[in-house]
DNA sequence: TATTTATATTGAGAAAAATAAAAATATATC
DNA sequence: GATATATTTTTATTTTTCTCAATATAAATA
């Protein structure tokens, strides 16, 4: 669950994700989108991959790299238990200290 | 956005936020639920605050915090793009390359 | 009123982790 | 063998996490 959030906390990999929710591409057609090394990107590719946003699929020469959205699943699923439809049965305590 | 990621980028930060789901409560209230100093709670507070995951209200001499679910239900959006029933116009390339 | 007690935050500094890029390495194609 | 693609390793820098000490504010009490 960690690796999840610590994957999505890059501006440069949420725009990998985006990316990728075209077509799928590989390393080098990944990191002509921006302005970092090809190593730089190809760190990034790992931490998505460990975080299992993408998987990766060898052709050759290249990698092909593809959203895996069961992960985003899972990590919507755990959201929505903080979502205030979720939250009718919160017992508030505020009000009670309201009076002084 | 970046802020909401980071914020939840730390098992205590999620952790402290279960417990708001159930009820307000003070920053020593919740101090007390973790292993760690308090002033290390109220950084990781200040954190949650910043990124718009928490309220806080003083109270006399408590300081009470509650979910704010508003920022959760944003990420909820950004997330549902990333679902497997909101992509299903995604070209897929891979399958051209299977050939060889 | 002055002082003590309770709650909470702020700031300084140290240890650990993350980030980015260059250089080196691995693998496949021509 | 030479070239193209991609990853791994190494290194320097920055960021994060944590605690201690100090500060701020409110409440209780002598």
């Amino acid at each position: 669950m960690n690796n999840v959030f610590k994957a999505l906390n890059d501006k440069t990999r949420r725009d990998i994700l985006e990316l990728l929710k075209q077509e799928d591409m590989t390393a080098g057609q990944i990191a002509d989108h921006f302005n970092f090394s090809k190593p730089t990107i190809s760190h990034h590719l790992d931490l998505l991959k460990q975080a299992e946003l993408l998987t990766s699929v060898k052709k050759g020469q290249f990698v092909f790299y593809s959203l895996n959205t069961t992960v985003m699943d899972e990590l919507l699923k755990w959201m929505l238990q903080f979502t205030a439809d979720t939250l009718p049965l919160k017992k508030k305590i505020t009000p009670r200290y309201e009076g002084k």
